[in-house]
DNA sequence: GAAACATTTTAGATCGATCTAAGTGACGTG
DNA sequence: CACGTCACTTAGATCGATCTAAAATGTTTC
């Protein structure tokens, strides 16, 4: 009994070999697969791990093979739905792939995410699927090549050296604003929030190519607040302006949540005195009421897509870097209207 | 430079050891911060360490010291913002002891639970936080014992022999049921959806002894769909029946965005046609008009909990098992009023 | 100057897999 | 019957850390 529990070692390969009659270096290729080991031998072999409750050692195995079947992902944030469903493709594709996804999140910032890459790399990650921080140096690429570790970058990059997978926001702002134009509308604002990355700048870009290329004033952009409650406190912002907008683009869904909140409370209806368009359309976004037309980036597909390209770099590293950029959708709802 | 190439072997602790000359053990002294180093000593490896750019290989060390820090989440399900605020509650705490977690969604679909679940034995967890799928058999837990591995339950549970974090479920109802009462109300529908499991019945149970401690009926369950798409067309089931209620409490936030939105499609108005009271309080529902009452369970708090129980579970599994319940609250924002 | 002691340092075994290179038999062939 | 082939099987080194037990060094004491 007092042996027994001394004896908590796990069971090992060595174990398994041993109960079969074989040698350690048998009883690993039959846990691999291996052609070469005789039909009658695997079956021993196999039955020998049943009846042991043998439980293969990936750590162990890694010291020698170098692959850890670990991956990283790092996103700003958790509690935005949106990220929570870019999550949800990443593991989806990762763990078809038998690999397993370490998850952290930066809180944007940049020396948080330092940190995590760090303990990813001791951890041995086969590579990192990064949702870089606002404001990360665009040398990072440089120190990731040099630690040469596979990395995609998504939803924003830093670098065109690595590996990027996001939204085409040019065409999203495009649609947007085209189809609130033929609406009748002129004056439209982009309501933005967050911090500065190349996802805001490519949004703020796409919205002021798309307004100047109808002839529209691109200058209305309006500032809210980080968090949802705030920004449907801070709806006023809107109709502060010297010129007031019959139209709003909102940046993401958080604004767009938080818009359509404050526009009520300020007893305005929606689609008729003013016009809101979502961008990200996440899946809670369909309850809100009227229903939000929204510019829908797709957020579960590009996580599929980002895991995929990582695993497609990890099994060839030589590969040229390569953007994806997943299609965006205009869905019609029911929160427009022609100006008045 | 070819031979360079070649050489991508990493820096390991004897290229440390030998830069800074002295022996493996002594530099693996340093790595653990021993105080048997001399300070001197102590320095010229730390220094060996910067120059070389040595990064610590917790793998290798695992192998050795029975410690992976590395700890395992299984949840049925990530869009689900409810399931995503949990985690990032979970990631805090696990992250802030130098621990990495590693995510995995189960579907709520026990074979995928039980892969997972060895997936991550082979990766060698220090300790696994679990929700466990609907369905899943209460037997699971002595084989989780006699795996001797630590795991905390959290929001469902499954066995009395292992920890448990959740939610007070049985007070959230009866302040719900309370508060609608105490406003007039006497008929009033559980809208419930999805699969059964302890948390369900814990609502459903709770719902009925406070209905019942009320002298009222408690037999108006009524059972929606799972996509919240859905729960808003299913609406009329709540009109389908001979006794027609004039409040609903909501199963979840899904079906009380769901609900929201599918009684505002038939233009009846929350709070005065019908009283509403939401579950689970997620942070997009702030954004619904009317403001939802709500029962909130407080997500993140409950995944810091469990990631301090299964912290203090590792270092001592000896412990004798714990249950935890998160208090509920009941915020009164728009959605109830009295009956008519 | 030897013994006793404290302070640092180290050689070598070890964890549990994989991989290389070599070793068995059994069988067919010239 | 020696030899090459084929189909398996295996001993032993190896990955990069930790740990034990012992050695080297310096200090104090008698």
């Amino acid at each position: 009994m007092s042996s027994e529990e001394r004896k908590k070692t796990r069971v090992t390969l060595l174990d398994v070999a041993r109960h079969a009659n074989v040698s350690r270096a048998t009883a690993s290729l039959v846990l691999r697969k291996s052609p070469l080991v005789g039909s009658e031998t695997r079956m021993r072999v196999e039955e020998a791990m049943r009846d042991l409750g043998y439980v293969y050692n990936i750590g162990a195995a890694r010291l020698r093979v170098e692959r850890s079947q670990i991956i990283g992902a790092i996103v700003p944030n958790l509690t935005n739905p949106f990220f929570a469903e870019l999550l949800s493709g990443i593991e989806e594709i990762i763990g078809a792939t038998g690999k397993v996804v370490i998850l952290a999140k930066s809180g944007d910032r940049v020396e948080q995410q330092e940190m995590l890459l760090r303990r990813m790399r001791e951890h041995g990650v086969d590579g990192v699927i990064l949702c870089p921080a606002a404001h990360t140096e665009s040398t990072l690429s440089e120190q990731i090549t040099a630690w040469d570790m596979p990395v995609v970058q998504v939803l924003r990059h830093i670098s065109f050296d690595m590996d990027y997978v996001g939204a085409d926001y040019a065409t999203g702002m495009r649609q947007a604003v085209d189809y609130l134009a033929s609406l009748g509308h002129e004056r439209i604002a982009f309501a933005v929030h967050g911090p500065v990355h190349s996802a805001y700048q490519e949004r703020v870009d796409g919205f002021r190519d798309a307004m100047l290329s109808r002839g529209l004033d691109p200058s209305i952009l309006i500032r809210f607040p980080t968090q949802l409650g705030e920004i449907a406190k801070a709806t006023h912002l809107l109709f502060d302006r010297a010129i007031r907008p019959t139209a709003v683009i909102c940046f993401n869904h958080l604004v767009a949540l938080g818009l359509s909140a404050g526009l009520q409370d300020c007893g305005l209806t929606i689609g008729r005195d003013l016009s809101l368009i979502g961008f990200d359309d996440v899946a809670d976004a369909e309850a809100i009421r009227p229903r939000l037309t929204s510019v829908s980036t797709g957020p579960v597909a590009i996580g599929e897509m980002a895991a995929r390209l990582l695993v497609e770099r990890i099994a060839d590293p030589a590969l040229p870097p390569r953007r994806l950029v997943n299609d965006t959708t205009l869905h019609i709802r029911q929160s427009c209207g022609r100006p008045n």
